[in-house]
DNA sequence: AGCACGCCGACT
DNA sequence: GTCGGCGTGCTC
């Protein structure tokens, strides 16, 4: 039944009348045409493009199954505008198929992405035409599609999800408005302030000279890093080629962007941030689609920034968890970035003035290069560090009445005569954690040693196993007070605010967010991460949330703790100029003894050896799977994970309905739902196998149209 | 998610 | 025989 030039016949089912032999014959040889035809036939036979008649088209649904393309004719009138990487609008669904007798025009319309332009379909049956092309604005070129596909293999989920991420909703009044001219290159930027690390010239040189240089660099304490990384973006532009940021948040972007505007004069840089208009967001994307742009700096969405030949991509404070995104499938920032390092043959930075696991093992790998200040630099431009623990705060009788260690009130004292202080506190929403008033032992649940919270009207309860705690007393020192660490802190800063009345507070928190404070004495209040900058820097700060921080149960909680510490103190003046840091956590800590050392690096690779040890991640691959306990069970039941990979749990998990500190990103399950979680490890190397089985086992889930999802979450940024 | 197909039991 | 239950599988 070859069908090599049959092309004029539209479907045949339509045609004269055939006697019941030949309906049946025609039935079966539509069922399982087994030749691949020459042209594709419609239902109606309307006419086609006469070249590339075929419209490879990725359906703009999430769904795994169908995470595949689908080809579609291309009439004649739509040949000129479908174009590949163009949006299209499709007829999908049973209802659409050339029902015997008659035909049906069933089935919703869709959005999709056309991907390619063929002559021929392996499709064996009759193909629906293209409905309507969207736009005829090319949004996803065959780098981006790549990226794209790279990005659903590695977190086990589909393209649509991520195109999704990857494509700002189309606005046609951005659309239409013309796009300025491609601006000159500029010359090469003297190398400034990167003299100040060992290979800081030499690394912009490379990126100058059309280099693609790797490196993982440990910014030294101050606000120089956004002019540093301006730096790189304009010796990126001077090579020709293109350079993408992405930072954590709003006010970093702010600051790279008025780096850059400093630097190369206006209009030669995008800054695409989630908090922009649609409308504003997708002109700028455009501008940076269609090459006017060649500068990119930006929130984690701008992480698929379609940049043109793209030199340098950057992150800045990879250990920021915004940096991971919310919906699936929750790729994050420094992953991407590497993806298309390795991808384009382009250069890589991640700098931050803290140094996360993976940062590490980028570095000790190979795959980058360390980019580091030598020990007299940073003594140069850090702050003195001192800590008050446990046995300091026992022997201090003024501790005990004003609830502050005598150091941190002489610090503080001392610093309001030459400038603002900064005072850290936890931030609110976190679930306070309960400690004993006598010997500060986090307080513990008796059955599953979870972290004791206090109910609203009154009681105790278990965090994690819910028990109820009628009669709690300390089990270290037999105490039966407890205080709750965090109101404890909030209280303190206050009450320093009263101790030093002839001095304003400004406060700067969720609500909230200061920029900048002046340089004059004033006490500036701050949960972690909104902490303002001060004008030539804060005199002192007092890091209040030790306790708060290091208590969590998570695999993060030095290093994140670690983090937040380094992010306030590289905003007080360098010891050198007075400035000096108040840590009231136990000097003994790793975490704590990195901050006095001001070594970040030395607790990541330390912190890295001990994970490699323990086969946790970074090192080995881990995904969490989460579902009901029979969706969970079935789908468990139904993957054909790697030989090598090992399933960890499953455990309960905590409900999202809970404190809203405490509901982690894609982790929680849905309020009222009993959910369980899983943890599956695979060995370095099996990364790509354990995404690829989970992806598979989800698809057949959801083909065999099973109600209960699961969720699935590679590289989960909790690790309870 | 729809929606049609098809293979079973109860009906005019 | 034929109508219609819902279980299964496909969607260009």
């Amino acid at each position: 039944m070859s069908r090599e030039n049959g092309s004029g016949e539209a479907d045949g089912a339509g045609g004269g009348t055939p006697v019941p032999e030949q309906l049946a014959l025609i039935r079966d040889s539509v069922r399982k045409a087994e030749v691949p035809r020459a042209k594709p036939r419609t239902w109606r036979g309307a006419a086609l493009a006469k070249s590339l008649p075929v419209a490879r088209v990725l359906v703009d649904k999430g769904v795994l199954h169908l995470d595949r393309y689908f080809d579609y004719a291309v009439p004649e009138e739509l040949d000129e505008q479908a174009q590949p990487g163009v949006r299209v609008r499709v007829r999908f669904g049973a209802g659409a198929r050339n029902v015997r007798g008659g035909r049906r025009e069933g089935g919703g319309l869709i959005d999709g992405f056309l991907v390619e332009r063929v002559a021929e379909s392996d499709y064996s049956g009759p193909l629906a035409a293209l409905a309507q092309v969207v736009s005829p604005e090319p949004v996803l070129d065959g780098e981006l599609l790549g990226l794209a596909r790279a990005v659903a293999d590695r977190y086990a989920g589909s393209l649509a999800d991520v195109l999704q991420l990857a494509v700002p909703p189309r606005h046609a009044r951005a659309e239409a408005r013309e796009t300025g001219e491609v601006p000159p290159p500029p010359a090469a930027p003297d190398a400034g302030s990167w003299r100040r690390y060992g290979h800081g010239a030499e690394f912009l040189g490379a990126l100058a000279s059309g280099g693609s240089p790797r490196a993982v660099w440990t910014a030294l304490p101050g606000p120089e890093w956004a002019e540093e990384i301006a730096r790189a973006v304009q010796a990126t532009l001077a090579s020709g080629r293109g350079a993408l940021v992405v930072v954590p948040a709003g006010r970093p972007a702010a600051r790279v962007d008025a780096a850059l505007t400093q630097l190369l004069g206006p209009g030669q840089h995008a800054l695409l941030t989630a908090d922009a208009g649609q409308e504003r967001r997708y002109r700028e994307w455009l501008s940076v689609r269609r090459g006017a742009v060649r500068a990119v700096v930006g929130t984690r969405a701008a992480m698929f920034a379609p940049v043109r030949n793209l030199g340098l991509v950057a992150v800045w404070d990879d250990g920021d968890a915004s940096h991971s995104d919310d919906n699936a499938p929750f790729p994050h920032v420094r992953e991407v970035l590497e993806l298309r390092a390795s991808r384009d043959k382009c250069g890589f930075l991640l700098g931050s003035w803290s140094c996360t696991v993976e940062a590490a093992q980028l570095v000790e790998s190979g795959w980058a290069a360390p980019l580091v200040a030598d020990r007299e630099q940073v003594r140069g431009t850090a702050p003195l560090v001192r800590t008050v623990g446990d046995v300091d705060l026992a022997r201090d009788e003024a501790a005990r009445v004003a609830r502050l260690p005598t150091l941190a009130w002489n610090v503080v004292r001392e610093g309001l005569k030459h400038g603002p202080v900064l005072v850290q506190v936890p931030r609110r929403g976190y679930v306070p954690r309960l400690a004993c008033e006598r010997c500060r032992e986090p307080a513990r649940c008796r059955h599953c040693a979870g972290p004791l919270e206090a109910r609203d009207g009154g009681g105790l309860w278990c965090g994690w196993c819910g028990v109820e705690e009628g009669a709690w007393h300390c089990g270290e020192c037999g105490g039966f007070r407890l205080r709750a660490q965090v109101v404890g802190a909030r209280r303190t800063a206050e009450e320093l605010g009263r101790a030093f009345p002839a001095v304003p507070v400004r406060t700067s928190g969720r609500e909230q967010v200061l920029d900048t404070v002046p340089g004059s004495p004033a006490l500036v209040v701050s949960t972690p991460g909104a902490e303002p900058v001060a004008e030539g820097g804060y005199a002192a700060a007092l890091l209040l949330d030790g306790w708060a921080m290091l208590g969590r149960p998570d695999l993060r909680a030095g290093e994140d703790a670690l983090r937040r510490w380094i992010g306030a103190s590289a905003l007080v003046r360098a010891q050198g100029a007075g400035g000096t840091v108040v840590v009231v956590a136990e000097p003994t800590l790793r975490p704590v003894q990195a901050l006095v050392r001001w070594d970040p690096v030395g607790h990541a690779v330390r912190e890295l050896s001990e994970r490699a040890e323990l086969g946790f991640p970074p090192v080995s691959r881990m995904a969490s799977v989460a579902g009901t306990p029979e969706a969970l069970s079935a789908f468990l039941a139904g993957a054909e994970l790697p030989g090598d990979a090992v399933v960890l749990g499953p455990v309960p998990v905590p409900d999202a309905g809970g404190a809203p500190g405490a509901a982690r990103r894609g982790g929680g399950a849905p309020a009222g739902e009993r959910w369980e979680r899983v943890l599956v490890r695979v060995p370095p190397g099996s990364g790509a196998a354990l995404a690829a089985s989970l992806k598979a086992a989800q698809a057949a889930r959801m083909a065999r149209g099973a109600g209960e999802p699961v969720r699935i979450r590679v590289d989960p940024l909790d690790i309870g």
